[in-house]
DNA sequence: CGCCTTATTGAAACCGTTCAACGATTGTGG
DNA sequence: CCACAATCGTTGAACGGTTTCAATAAGGCG
């Protein structure tokens, strides 16, 4: 449940080698980040054992509020998010979860907030009982849980700044840059390579829906989309299709933001 | 840094025994509270011995964002706040620490937040490293500082909701019934025993002034106060001075602040 | 007592919401 | 393959909750 400040490049520790990796390891695109990118080779090849790929379709449910927890799971690809809602139905997205990122708290007996998939997506999963006793086993992993629940914590203050604080189209801004942050791990599909990406100006995938971005940053979806388009139009970022944006210039993306 | 969704009664746990305890904590108000409410009568009395009680008075800084952790510590009375704010100057609490709650990240070099005390304040405090060094020997204590950490995640994910969602009245009630929740660890000073607090409606202190509750609950301190007025003749609080609310219906309050 | 901070109240302005209509896109079944 | 429905995104206009600005009252401390 990182929401991720930084470019995921600086998170990247280069801690595993790849010799004497299992295959699936070694091929996986999220190998460098979230809490693969902290294990020892041989950490590795005891969670690659009793990993199983598991697949959530955009909407599908994959933890409901208070039910038991019955797995863990890294994200390779898609989007998801979690949510708490009032009594009257209204919603907040309280994490996004992207690519490299952990679902869920460990040692929570039961899900703390539902979870739901908002496109395709391809987990690696641990079994619960496995994964706990794992690290059981391992205070240093424990410790790493740990650095990374901490970074959470980081990462869900600076959104209350946003949410008590900030104007909408910062709000907007603040969420894009967020996206453009953490982008190299799901550039727009159509795009053949990260390179291409990189050349010129960025190309952003937006994983979600505007419903969805309004959730995320306590606005309606009409308030997202007059934002868009009056960032738009104000040049600091162009609109090619719903689901991408580009950024000429990151730090006009920033000024706004205000971060 | 826990901000106590529930009853903290409800968090005390008689695992350490008075006997053998050291005399500074057998008598101290917190010990059933936050992570002392953990430790083993061997661990309490490693604690102790490297503790030393550390004072701060109301607006003083006990840490600085960006700036070297030198301690952490228990929080044994008064309040504090950590703080983000945006480039201009506007600010938002991400953290209320009452008494109990543990100051600040472990494991961090630098404070990620700034922590001001918000009225004169009793810590119960370690040195860094002495204390890292105590937590890195012992698997089980961190295990615990890691349930800590994620409790208050917790905390702030129910606090996305209510700074994204929420309006104005249910952020002031759901704030007030956050106090409540909490009381019996600084019922109101002028109360002489807790019994008395406990008789007939809730008497509870409010440790702190009308701004900081603006900038904990996103709103303005004109706001706050026109909510608590609007509370106050609907019957739902009563206030009989500025630092204390009363609560005939704790029920009431909480359907006012839909949790 | 007088100064300074904090709290309260009022009136006007404003930002974001609500309500409504329409366009674009996607998926489905005939 | 097209017609149709459903979902999603966009834009406009009116409304309203919260803020802003301003003035006053109350409280705390020398």
């Amino acid at each position: 449940m990182l929401t991720g400040r930084e470019f995921c490049v600086t998170r990247i520790e280069k801690t595993n080698t790849s010799a004497s990796l299992p295959q699936k390891c070694q091929h996986c695109t999220m190998r460098h980040a979230g809490l693969c990118a902290t294990l020892t080779a041989p950490e590795m090849v005891q969670f690659n054992a009793m990993s199983h790929t598991k697949h959530f379709s955009a909407g599908q449910l994959i933890r409901l509020e208070g039910e038991p927890v019955s797995f863990y799971a890294n994200v390779i690809s898609g989007a998801a998010k979690t949510i708490k809602s009032t009594h009257d139905g209204r919603q907040q997205i309280v994490g996004l979860i992207l690519p490299g990122d952990f679902i869920d708290r460990v040692f929570v007996e039961h899900a703390p907030c539902s979870v739901e998939a908002m496109s395709d997506m391809e987990l690696c999963a641990y079994p619960r009982g496995r994964f706990e006793a794992i690290v059981k086993k391992d205070p240093d992993l424990e410790h790493r849980l740990l650095t990374l629940a901490l970074d959470d914590l980081d990462q869900a203050e600076e959104w209350m700044l946003l949410l008590g604080r900030k104007t909408a189209r910062e709000k907007v801004a603040s969420f894009l840059l967020l996206l453009a942050r953490r982008s190299h791990h799901f550039s727009c599909p159509h795009l053949v390579s990260e390179r291409q990406a990189f050349a010129g100006p960025l190309t952003i995938h937006i994983p979600m829906t505007r419903n969805n971005m309004a959730d995320y940053l306590g606005l309606t979806t009409e308030t997202v989309c007059r934002q868009m388009t009056s960032l738009r139009k104000d040049g600091v970022i162009d609109l090619p299709d719903n689901h991408c944006f580009t950024c000429p210039d990151i730090e006009r993306l920033e000024q706004e933001a205000d971060r």
